[in-house]
DNA sequence: CAAAATGATTCTGC
DNA sequence: GCAGAATCATTTTG
């Protein structure tokens, strides 16, 4: 205390001696005559922690009410401005942080921001079902368990971050009460009082990013449970294995087709050509793994005769070398000659 | 209900 | 970007 006072005297370039002197005040305040010492006032001031409770309360009183108290603040609060202490929480003066953009633009995007759609988006999900295109298979019970739970993570997220914004407004007010209060005994200028609101939410910010981030993360989790489409899979039609199969034992010296037949095929079975592509994909690998198996059924769309298959599945079905010593079972070949 | 089959995704290497 | 391989998640089968 002693030595905060002495440095600020300082500042002004006074030493206490200086203003301990009636002249030197009397010129420097450009006062007419003050009965009081100001030299003394601040005495009172410094030594103020010295003294019990009770004394020190009074004696705030009695230097509250002083006539020379509104001066004597703001030059307080203006050497403190100019000294280190308040040169903190300056530097952080960015704007929006991209990561909350990120965040935020993504919970925009996945409707857990944004126009609230009703409470009740179970309902308006049958509605938009019953009138979608095709009321066919059963994605839309799945679909509308989807809003459901995202329509949940939503009431969390809101009711969540209203008790953030609550809390955040409670304890700054008491923050800003605390202060003014203490502004009156302390030089504790409005700017300053600014600046701890600011700091005071940036820090919530932060912890609502932290929501933010974690919401996020159900989200994701949520569609990873529902849309990924492994979890919706229906085996192809009879006719579009049908089809498929034939195409790939009757190509199976090159079992690749090209893009146009991958699209005729698509077409022919009534699936994406990436589906098409998925099942050649899975069907080369899994020929090659268990030719012995797939024999049969290579006979029953090819009519190929036994025989001249036979030795390379035995061949496939041998345990030994299964990557040296030369391709083992296909008849393709994977370079395509 | 366990195993097999199957469609889709992910990872790696080219 | 594609093919192969491994793997996942679901459906079908015995």
């Amino acid at each position: 205390m002693e030595d905060h006072g002495h440095m600020m005297l300082g500042h002004i370039g006074l030493s206490r001696e200086d203003l301990g002197d009636p002249d030197n005040m009397r010129k420097l305040h450009n006062l007419g005559e003050p009965q009081q010492d100001i030299g003394n006032i601040l005495q009172q001031i410094m030594t103020i922690t010295e003294e019990s409770l009770d004394e020190a309360q009074a004696r705030k009183h009695a230097l509250n009410c002083h006539r020379m108290k509104p001066a004597l603040f703001s030059v307080l609060c203006e050497i403190k401005e100019r000294s280190a202490l308040s040169l903190r929480g300056v530097q952080e003066e960015d704007g929006p942080d991209p990561q909350i953009m990120r965040l935020d633009n993504m919970l925009l995007a996945e409707g857990v921001t944004g126009l609230e759609r009703g409470g009740d988006s179970a309902a308006a999900a049958t509605v938009a079902v019953t009138a979608g295109v095709s009321p066919n298979d059963g994605s839309s019970l799945e679909h509308t368990e989807y809003r459901e739970k995202l329509a949940h993570i939503r009431h969390m997220y809101h009711t969540e971050l209203e008790k953030y914004e609550q809390a955040c407004t409670e304890f700054t007010d008491h923050v800003m009460n605390l202060l003014r209060e203490q502004s009156r005994t302390r030089p504790v200028s409005p700017k300053e009082i600014e600046r701890m609101v600011g700091i005071i939410h940036r820090k919530f910010s932060s912890i609502q990013m932290q929501l933010k981030q974690s919401t996020c993360e159900a989200v994701m989790i949520l569609r990873s449970r529902f849309l990924d489409a492994r979890r919706k899979r229906r085996n192809f039609s009879k006719q579009a294995a049908d089809v498929l199969n034939e195409y790939f034992y009757t190509h199976l010296a090159n079992p690749y087709p090209s893009e146009e037949a991958k699209e005729e095929l698509a077409k022919k079975c009534s699936i994406t050509v990436s589906q098409v592509a998925n099942w050649f994909g899975n069907k080369r690998i899994r020929y090659k793994k268990n030719v012995a198996k797939l024999h049969d059924e290579a006979n029953l769309y090819t009519r190929m005769p036994a025989a001249s298959v036979s030795s390379e599945a035995s061949q496939a079905n041998s345990p030994v070398t299964p990557k040296s010593g030369g391709c083992p079972a296909p008849c393709y070949t994977p370079d395509g000659s």
